[in-house]
DNA sequence: TCCTTTTATACTCATGGTGAGTATAAGTCT
DNA sequence: AGACTTATACTCACCATGAGTATAAAAGGA
C-alpha cells in the first residue's frame, strides 16, 4: 500500500508588464524559473512557492494560480514532481542581485505579433517545419494549423514550442534526443522551464479575455491606452481602439478618478481605476448555451 | 537542498452521463473516488492513474485531464499531494464488483437545475446560510450571491460547496471542526473527494461551452436530443430546443450519418456524429477582444 | 381510415454585441 | 497660430442570440 516517495518542486513564472513588455522573473542570468522543493516547514503549497520565491529573488508575490504539475525524471536522483505556478505583480523598484526580469519574447520571438514583429521569425520557422513534416499529413496539417498564415492563434503558445521541441528545432530537444541541424532563435532554459513558461503564457492569453486579470498588472490608476498596451503585450496582437474602449465601458470594469495625465504630448488622458465592486457581482456568465425560460 | 520526500496520491474522476443523468465512478459504495500513490513502475502521472483506475474498477480511461494539485496533511504519517483528474467515458457494460456508478446530484442535489429540481434544497439550504451570515455584509454578499435568486450561475459548483463547508452545513465540514446543529442533503464522501468532484464538476461545466467535449460522453452515433439531454445533464439546466439546435449546426460539429431513429414515439430523429475535423480545423477562437486589421 | 399525440425540424423577428472606420476634442511643440 | 499628437465620441452594417411560432413525420387509438 505503501508508494515511492517523491520529491516535490515549485517552479514560479512571475510575469509583469513594463513599458508595454510582458516580462518573466528569472535566476541564473535568465536560465531558470524560481523553483524549490517542498520543505518540511511550508504549510502549503503555496506557503512553500511563495518561500522559495521570496528567497531566490526577494520579490514579493501577489495574485497566484496554479498552472500544471507533471513527473519528471530528475536524472540519476529519485524521481520529482513538478508542480508550476502563474503569478501576476508589477515588477518592484529595488533590484536583488541574482534575480533578473527578461522579455516573454526574448523565449518566444514568434508569439509577439504586434504589429508582425514576429513575422521574420514565423518565416525562418516555416520552412524548416514543412522539411520536418514531409510527406506525413498529420504532421502537415500541424504544421500549417499552428504557425501557417491563416489565423494565428495567439492561445497555441504551447502547442507551437512543443511542435518545436518534437522537430528538434530548439536546443532543450537536442538534450534529449540529439538532433541534426541548427536550431530556431529564441532563448532557452534549464530542464522545462520553457515549456513551462509558455503554459504560462497560453493561460494567461486565455484568461485575460473573460477574467479581469490584467488588473494586477497595472498600477492603482490608469490611462485606456495603459490598459490596452498591457492587453496587447499580454495577447502578442495589437487591437482596435475605439473597439477595445467600447468593451471596457460596455463591462464596467473601470471608473474614473477624475484626474487627468499632463505633460505628455496630445489630449490629456483621463485616468481610471479598476472596479473592485466587480468581483463581487460577476459570477461571470461565460454563458453560451441557449437557456430556456 | 534536500526537501522532505513526499507521498503522491492520484485521483480520479470519472464521469459519465447516462439516460440523461450525469455519473461518476466510485469504489466503497459511494464514499470514495479511484485513487492510488503514484509508484514505481509508473513512467507519468496518467501512467499511474490508468493503473489505479482499471485495478480497482476494471473501467478503461480514455480523455483525461488534470484537475487540481494540493498539499493535504494525511493524519498521522508523512504528508502527501494530492493530484486530481477528470475523465470522460460511457459506462461499460460489464460491472466490476467494488466499482457502482452513482449520480452526479445525489451528491450535490441543488446542483441539477433543470425544471427546477433543485429547488426545494435552495429553498431549504438558504434559510440557514443567511442564518450563518447573520450580520456580516461580506458573508451576505457570497450568500446571495451563490444561492440567491438573481442569476443562478451554474459554474459555481466548487465555490458553493465551499461555502457550505465552512458554514459547517456538509458533514466533512463537522470532521474538521465540530460544529452544531444538523448538515444538508447530499451524500457525503470520505477525505475532500466530494470537494474534488465539485472542482470536476465546474470544470466540465465551463469546458463544454467553447470546446467539444460533450462527444467524449455520447456514443458514435446520437440525435440531436441525445445530444442536448446530455449537455442539459452536464449543465444542470434545461435548454431552449430550437437554438440549441441552431447553434449546433451553425458551428458545424456534427454531420449527418443518412441514418434515423424508428419504432419510438413521434417523428423520427436523424443521427449525428461528430465531425472529427473539427478537432484539427478549430484552434478554437475564444477570440473577444477586438483585433485590427 | 382518420384524428390525436408526440417528437423533430424549420422559420421569424427583435435585440444587442462586434468589426471596421470616421469625426471631433484638447492638449503639446515649433 | 498652425502642425502634430493623442483621446474620445459617433456611425453603420452584420451576425449571433433570446424568444417564440409553425410545419413535418411518425405512432397509436377510435
Amino acid at each position: 500500500m505503501e508508494g515511492g516517495a517523491v520529491q516535490a518542486e515549485l517552479i514560479a513564472v512571475l510575469a509583469a508588464v513594463t513599458d508595454g513588455e510582458p516580462r518573466v522573473l528569472t535566476i541564473g542570468s535568465g536560465y531558470a524559473l524560481p523553483s524549490g522543493p517542498l520543505e518540511e516547514g511550508h504549510r502549503s503549497l503555496q506557503t512553500g512557492l511563495r518561500a522559495w520565491v521570496e528567497r531566490q529573488t526577494h520579490h514579493p508575490l501577489g495574485y497566484v494560480e496554479q498552472l500544471y504539475t507533471f513527473a519528471g525524471q530528475l536524472p540519476g536522483e529519485a524521481r520529482g514532481i513538478s508542480i508550476s505556478y502563474l503569478g501576476l505583480t508589477r515588477e518592484a523598484v529595488t533590484e536583488y542581485p541574482g534575480a533578473e526580469w527578461h522579455g516573454w519574447y526574448e523565449y518566444f520571438p514568434w508569439e509577439d505579433a504586434r504589429q508582425d514583429r514576429s513575422a521574420p521569425y514565423v518565416a525562418a520557422i516555416l520552412p524548416r517545419l514543412r522539411l520536418w513534416a514531409g510527406d506525413d499529413a498529420t504532421r502537415q496539417a500541424r504544421v500549417e494549423g499552428l504557425f501557417g498564415a491563416e489565423g494565428w492563434n495567439e492561445e497555441l503558445v504551447l502547442q507551437r514550442y512543443e511542435l518545436l521541441w518534437q522537430a528538434s528545432l530548439v536546443p532543450e530537444a537536442r538534450r534529449a534526443h540529439a538532433g541534426e541541424g541548427g536550431t530556431v532563435p529564441g532563448r532557452e532554459m534549464t530542464h522545462d522551464h520553457r515549456r513551462i513558461l509558455a503554459t504560462a503564457i497560453a493561460r494567461l492569453r486565455a484568461k485575460i479575455k473573460y477574467r479581469p486579470v490584467v488588473f494586477e498588472l497595472l498600477p492603482r490608476e490608469f490611462t485606456m491606452l495603459d490598459l490596452q498596451q498591457t492587453m496587447e503585450a499580454l495577447a502578442g496582437q495589437t487591437l482596435h481602439k475605439p473597439n477595445f474602449r467600447r468593451l471596457i465601458e460596455q463591462q464596467e470594469l473601470v471608473e474614473e478618478t477624475g484626474k487627468t495625465t499632463s505633460g505628455l504630448a496630445g489630449r490629456p488622458a483621463k485616468l481610471f481605476r479598476f472596479r473592485q465592486a466587480v468581483l463581487e457581482e460577476r459570477g461571470v456568465s461565460g454563458t453560451k448555451l441557449p437557456r430556456v425560460k
